[in-house]
RNA sequence: GGGGGCGUAGCUCAGUUUGGUUAGAGCACUCGACUGUCACUCGAGAGGUCGCGGGUUCGAGCCCCGUCGCUCCCGCCA
C-alpha cells in the first residue's frame, strides 16, 4: 500500500477509517462543502481518496480555529490538524467510505484559497450537470469531481495493466514519431509546417501503421505502443480528432497467433475493469456476418435475424418482388416476435428509418388471430404463406433490393426493433470477432477499388490463387474485434512480399512504380531488405475506457477533450497567430 | 457541407403556447442567528446585455430574418 504522507500531511483524508482512530493527523485537501451550526462547524475535506468530514468545536479548537473554518470557501486549499475519533452511533454516515470517524481539528491554514467556482464542484442529490460547454470552459473544476476522478484513475490502471500483460508476453513499448509524413488516402491529415524547409509540411500520425510494421522488418519481433493518433474529420460523440490506440504488431505469425493475444489482452481490460468475459470470444465471417445481420459489427445479445425469403415470393404475382427478383436481387426479412402489434404509425417509423438508409420502402405482413394480414397478405398464396411460416403475434419485414441497400436498412431496422422489445440487456456482454473481411470494396459508380481495412493488408492466399484476375472477390486476412455492436478494434497480417505489395498498390489505382516510391518508398525498402511474416491489431483505448467506465461520450475519459467543432475551450485552442509567425513558418492565410 | 435540439442570475431551470406594468424559483454568494450536521436549518440582501445583430410593432425574453456557441445525427471518418 502505497504511503502518501509527506512533509506537509500524513494520510490522504478520504483513506482514514475507523482503524486510524486515535491519530494525530495533517491533511491537505480541498474544502468540499462546510456546514455552519454557529459553535460547532463541519468542514467536507476532500482529496483523490475521497471526503472526510471535520468537526471544529468548542471543547476541542481554538475559537481563531473555529473562524477560520466558518470562513474558508468551498474549494480552497487548506491544511489541517487534527485527531482521528470515532462517530457517535447516531452520527455516523453509511454513504461515506469514512463516515465511521471525522477528524476532530483542531488548526486550520488555508494554503490556496478559491474564488466562488464557476461551476458547482459538489452538487447536491439529484442536481444536475452543468451545461457542458461550461464543464468544459471550466474543466480545471470539472476534473476535481470524483466521478471524473474516478474515469482518469480507471483509464490509469487500464493503461498500467495493457503494458503489464503486453510486456510480460515479450512486447517491446516503441515510440515513432508524430511528426510524420502526409497520406493522402484515409482520413485528412493534420498538417504542421516546416520552418527550414519553406512549403513543405509534416502530418501528424494517423495511425503508426508503417513505422510498426518497419520495426516487424527490423527484428523487433513484438511491438506495442499506448499510440496518439490524429484525424482531422467531423467530430461525433464517440469521436476525437485526437484519440490514443493501443497498437500491437508481431512477427511470424497468422491470424490465430494475433486473436489469441487480442482476446487474451480485451478480458484482462475487462476484469480490471470489474467485469468479466470469456477467454474466447465467438467467430463469425464477415460474409456470414452480414447475411444474417446486414452489418459487419452485429450486436448479437439479440436474435432477430435476416433470412433470405427470395423463394416464397418468386411464384407470386406481385410487381415489387419480381421486379427485384428479375435483377437479380433477393427478398430478404426479418420476423419481429410480437410485432403484430404494432401500430400502423409504428410500422410506418421503421419504415422511413430503412428509407434514410437508403431502402426504397418496407413490405410488410402479420399474423394476427391465425391470418395472415397486411398490405401484401392478399398476394401471398398458402404455399408462400408456409415458406414465410409466420408465429402467432409476429410481423414480418422484408426489403426487395440489392444485398448493398438491404443489408443496412435491415441492420438499422433491426437494432430499432431491439430497442423497442428491449433486447439488448445492458448487463450483457457478447464478445465477437469477424473475420474474412472483403480485401476490396468497389465503387459502386466508378467501379474503383479501394482497400476495406488498408492497402498494407495481406490477401486471402487461396483467393488470389483461384482468382487471380478478379481481385474484387479476394477476401482479406483482416479481422475485427466487436462488443454488442460496437468495434473494439480491428488489424490484420500484412503482405510482406514488396511484389505483392506493390500490386496491391496498383489495385489501387497507384500503379505508377515512380509514385508507389514517392509515396510509400520506405515502407518498400523495408521490405526489400528482408521482412518477416507479420500482423497485429490496433485498440481504440478511448472507447474502451469509455466502456468500461459506463460513460456515453469520449469527453467524459479524456482529461481535455476537444468540442465537435475541434476546439478546447480551456486552454483555448486552435487560435489565429500573429503574422510574424506565420512568415516564419513560409504561410501565407487566405480570406474566406 | 446538410438536418434536428438547446442558449433567461455564478449554476440548474420556470416564464415563450395567446407580445402588455418592475423577468421569477431553488442552489451558490454576502450579512445575521444557531453546539452534532452531513444537500444543516432559519432570517435578510445582493445578483439580469433574456447568446449576439437586425427587423415587425404603440410595446419583444416571447413573432420574423441573420449570426455565434454547445450538442446529437447524416455526409465524412477504421
Amino acid at each position: 500500500m502505497t504511503d502518501f504522507a509527506t512533509s506537509l500531511r500524513t494520510h490522504l483524508a478520504g483513506s482514514l477509517r475507523a482503524s486510524h482512530v486515535g491519530t494525530s493527523v495533517r491533511l491537505g485537501g480541498w474544502v468540499h462543502r462546510s456546514r455552519n451550526l454557529g459553535g460547532i462547524v463541519f468542514v467536507d475535506l476532500r482529496d483523490r481518496d475521497g471526503l472526510v468530514q471535520l468537526s471544529f468545536g468548542t471543547d476541542w479548537a481554538s475559537a481563531e480555529a473555529i473562524a477560520a473554518a466558518a470562513a474558508v470557501g468551498v474549494e480552497s486549499v487548506v491544511q489541517v490538524e487534527g485527531t482521528v475519533v470515532l462517530r457517535d452511533a447516531a452520527t455516523r454516515n453509511s454513504e461515506m467510505g469514512t463516515g465511521e470517524i471525522e477528524v476532530r481539528a483542531t488548526a486550520i491554514r488555508v494554503l490556496g484559497p478559491a474564488v466562488t467556482p464557476a461551476i458547482p464542484v459538489a452538487r447536491g442529490k439529484g442536481e444536475k450537470l452543468p451545461a457542458e460547454e461550461l464543464r468544459l470552459r471550466h474543466r480545471y473544476l470539472d476534473l476535481r469531481r470524483p466521478e471524473l476522478q474516478a474515469t482518469l484513475v480507471l483509464r490509469h490502471h487500464l493503461l498500467q495493466e495493457t503494458r503489464r500483460y503486453l510486456a510480460e508476453r515479450g512486447y517491446l513499448e516503441l515510440e515513432t514519431p508524430i511528426l510524420t509524413k502526409p497520406t493522402p488516402e484515409g482520413a485528412r491529415d493534420y498538417l504542421v509546417p516546416s520552418r527550414v524547409n519553406p512549403g513543405e509540411f509534416y502530418a501528424l500520425p494517423q495511425s503508426p501503421q508503417i513505422y510498426k510494421q518497419l520495426f516487424m522488418t527490423c527484428g523487433f519481433d513484438r511491438y506495442f505502443q499506448v499510440a496518439r493518433c490524429f484525424r482531422d474529420e467531423d467530430l461525433r460523440a464517440d469521436r476525437q480528432p485526437e484519440f490514443t490506440q493501443i497498437d500491437i504488431e508481431a512477427s511470424f505469425v497468422d491470424q490465430e497467433d494475433i486473436l489469441a493475444m487480442a482476446e487474451g489482452l480485451i478480458g484482462s481490460l475487462w476484469r480490471t475493469g470489474g467485469q468479466d468475459a470469456p477467454a474466447q470470444f465467438p467467430r463469425m465471417t464477415y460474409a456470414d456476418a452480414m447475411e444474417r445481420y446486414g452489418c459487419d459489427r452485429p450486436d448479437v445479445r439479440y436474435g432477430l435475424e435476416i433470412a433470405d425469403y427470395s423463394d416464397a415470393f418468386r411464384p407470386l404475382e406481385f410487381g415489387i418482388t419480381q421486379a427485384a427478383l428479375a435483377r437479380g436481387d433477393r427478398i430478404r426479412g426479418i420476423r419481429i416476435p410480437g410485432g403484430a402489434a404494432w401500430s400502423r404509425k409504428q410500422v410506418d417509423e421503421l419504415e422511413s428509418l430503412a428509407k434514410g438508409a437508403g431502402a426504397g420502402g418496407l413490405l410488410r405482413v402479420r399474423k394476427a388471430d391465425g391470418k395472415y394480414d397486411g398490405p401484401i397478405a392478399k398476394f401471398l398464396t398458402p404455399e408462400a404463406e408456409q415458406a414465410i411460416a409466420l408465429e402467432e403475434g409476429e410481423l414480418a419485414l422484408f426489403v426487395a433490393a440489392a444485398d448493398r441497400i438491404s443489408n443496412p436498412a435491415l441492420d438499422r431496422v433491426r437494432q430499432e426493433c431491439a430497442a423497442r422489445l428491449g433486447l439488448a440487456s445492458p448487463d450483457e456482454r457478447r464478445f465477437l470477432i469477424v473475420t474474412d473481411f472483403p480485401m476490396f470494396e468497389q465503387d459502386p459508380t466508378t467501379g474503383a477499388l479501394g482497400a476495406v481495412h488498408h492497402p498494407f493488408t495481406s490477401p486471402n492466399a487461396a483467393d488470389m490463387a483461384a482468382f487471380p484476375d478478379e481481385p474484387h472477390r479476394w477476401r482479406a486476412t483482416a479481422y475485427d474485434v466487436v462488443l454488442n455492436g460496437l468495434e473494439l478494434g480491428g488489424g490484420s497480417i500484412r503482405t510482406h512480399d514488396p511484389a505483392v505489395q506493390s500490386r496491391m498498390f496498383a489495385l489501387l489505382g497507384i500503379g505508377d512504380t515512380d509514385e508507389q516510391e514517392r509515396r510509400f518508398g520506405f515502407l518498400l525498402e523495408g521490405l526489400r531488405a528482408g521482412a518477416p511474416p507479420h500482423g497485429g491489431i490496433a485498440f481504440g483505448f478511448d472507447r474502451i475506457t469509455m466502456l468500461l467506465a459506463g460513460a456515453t461520450s469520449l469527453r467524459d475519459v479524456i482529461a481535455f477533450p476537444k468540442t465537435t467543432t475541434a476546439r478546447s475551450l480551456f486552454e483555448g485552442a486552435p487560435t489565429p497567430v500573429p503574422p510574424e509567425g506565420l512568415a516564419e513558418l513560409h504561410i501565407r492565410v487566405q480570406e474566406g
